[in-house]
DNA sequence: GCGTCCGTTGTAAGGGCTTACATCGCTGCT
DNA sequence: AGCAGCGATGTAAGCCCTTACAACGGACGC
């Protein structure tokens, strides 16, 4: 294989000279620079990345650790976060943990080739997390609490869980129920909260027990089911994901109810379904590819040092009201503002 | 920080001796292993893959060049190819062209640090396939016809386009309609192919043109509105993508059309809303994971060297009944066989 | 008791690049 | 004419690993 010694020879300079032109040194005459460009296409020369690496003791990548594909979620945080790592110039790495069996494994390795990862969810355990930081490895945690000093990128759940809630009371559902599990995830536990503040600042009873239900499709039409045979069923249910939703539509059909004149329906992550459901599909948006274009730039500022201290960024979601809670309204946008809350005290 | 030499001195120990626990050689006594892998911990190494890549004269990594993450396919290829990889050892680097400038640079660049690449549809101009091959850089090219050397991975589709077509054919509709674009990639020509054979095969008249459509739901849309109303409209569209077909819905549902009583309509690519829209989508189902995976391994196989010749792997697709073609079936599943050519005629 | 062999560890030579510093040949000034 | 200064190029050290080969010491066989 070429080298910068193949290409010097063939040019009859030095390999600091090739060198430079590759980078694009501004301090190389033109005609030599011109030789040297033709020396590297005749001989074929392709630059050694891990050597330059190692020169420049940079590797120039980030990883992204995400739990699986499924759903237009991780797509979008690839997307973005593909795209403001190349603006940083910045190459990716991709894992997926999914039924990986040794996935804290997988993760230490991905470590040795990057300068710092984005780890998205349930992916590895905590105790990893603070394993990788004591190897000094700049960290980003997406959708998932803080860790150490590592920072969080979350999105907001909890205001407008509770906007969205009381949007379902003023509809005049009273009772509504809650499908998902709370337990899964911070994000999850959010929107329960919120949920349960809408009724408590209402003045209405507060549920106490969610109807549980995993993040699926299958599971949120069986949880459904189960609640919408009920001899009290409730007016409303607020489900946890639009997978969820998606599974009491379904439910809702084979039970011959309505939406959302027998029950009104609500999501959460506006998947590209949500909108062409009938009746469309009431849910929360997430701005997933700023989500993950905020991780790379965050990342980028621990890797070049200009960052030190733990962050939490919490970025708006977005109330898109369709018909499913009982509106005849189209797409309708509710945004809250972007927040960013800094754990030190000791920041400006 | 930490390097072999520091957890070396450390442990009382050679660098020698560290690189051999690091990389699990038997070859050293259980005690001394245990002192070093104390110290590593102690000291916080982290390993350094540029160094190592370097010495090893390999990356263990392959890159992933695709258009943009949009539906289903793209996460699927990704899916697949990762664990591939991951089950190979390899890391994976990705890149997204998508409205990028310099989509060929980011590439070159790309492969100074891989192995080899994957290379999705339309991202970069064949010239810089060749450029590519010029550097000696294993390639594997996907949904996108064989250039040079480089193997080529494709999904069956001028068989099941036939079959589809005589499917409503024999379904009573006489005529049908080819929403899409032939010349936009060797796929949509190959389904237009197809689509016409069957005409000719059962001796009707042979379609000449289609009606031009991009593939997305607007233009879907659009192109379907028109040909909807036309005085003498078509009994059914055969729409190059499940895209197209989304919007043919729409076209159909504004003009007062119902599915399949007035038109049936036909996807390809079987995305999650094909099962979802009523009435369902028939559509033909594309393997992605396999096609992922398949890149993966093919690629490895030429990086190290087993196989030398361009190859044409043709994954089989699947035929998926559902109600938009005028059946009242669920999901019946048709697949094609699996295809290998290879195009060196010497190969035994 | 000595030589052999084997298991364990160390020494040192790369692997391909970047870049600080040295060198060289001119230009242009005094 | 001589020299400072500058632009262009070269020299060589260093980045952190892997691994062929050498060295060492103890067990074992004769």
């Amino acid at each position: 294989m070429p080298t910068i010694y193949t290409v010097a020879d063939h040019a009859g300079v030095s390999i600091a000279t090739v060198s430079r032109v590759d980078r694009g040194s501004p301090s190389v005459a033109d005609p030599t620079a011109k030789r040297v460009r033709a020396s590297m296409q005749e001989v074929g020369y392709r630059p050694n990345g891990a050597a330059r690496a190692l020169a420049m003791q940079r590797h120039d990548a980030i990883g992204l650790v995400f739990p699986h594909l499924s759903g237009p979620y991780y797509s979008g945080v690839i997307l973005g976060l593909e795209a403001a790592a190349a603006a940083l110039g910045q190459a990716v790495y991709i894992v997926a943990t999914q039924g990986r069996n040794h996935p804290e494994q997988l993760v230490t390795d991905l470590g040795s080739r990057v300068d710092g990862l984005v780890i998205a969810g349930r992916t590895i355990p905590d105790e990893a997390v603070r394993q990788l930081q004591r190897l000094r490895l700049p960290l980003i945690l997406l959708a998932r609490n803080a860790v150490g000093t590592a920072d969080a990128i979350r999105t907001e759940n909890r205001r407008n869980a509770e906007r969205l809630t009381s949007h379902l009371l003023q509809h005049g559902h009273r009772t509504i129920a809650f499908v998902g599990d709370p337990e899964s995830s911070p994000d999850a536990m959010e929107r329960w909260e919120g949920f349960r503040a809408a009724h408590q600042h209402l003045r209405r009873r507060v549920p106490n027990a969610p109807v549980r239900s995993a993040f699926g499709e299958a599971e949120g039409q069986q949880a459904a089911r189960e609640v919408l045979r009920e001899p009290k069923r409730p007016n409303a249910l607020f489900c946890a994901n639009d997978e969820i939703a998606l599974g009491a539509y379904r439910a809702a059909a084979d039970l011959g109810l309505s939406i959302p004149t027998d029950v009104a329906i609500t999501g959460w992550d506006d998947i590209a379904l949500a909108r062409l459901l009938s009746p469309g599909l009431t849910t929360v948006r997430q701005p997933v590819t700023e989500i993950g274009a905020a991780a790379a730039r965050l990342l980028m500022e621990r890797v070049n040092g200009s960052r030190r201290v733990g962050s939490t960024t919490v970025l708006p979601t977005e109330m898109t009201i369709r018909s499913s809670c009982g509106c005849e309204s189209q797409d309708r946008r509710h945004p809250t503002h972007r927040l960013t809350e800094t754990d030190d005290i000791n920041q400006p």
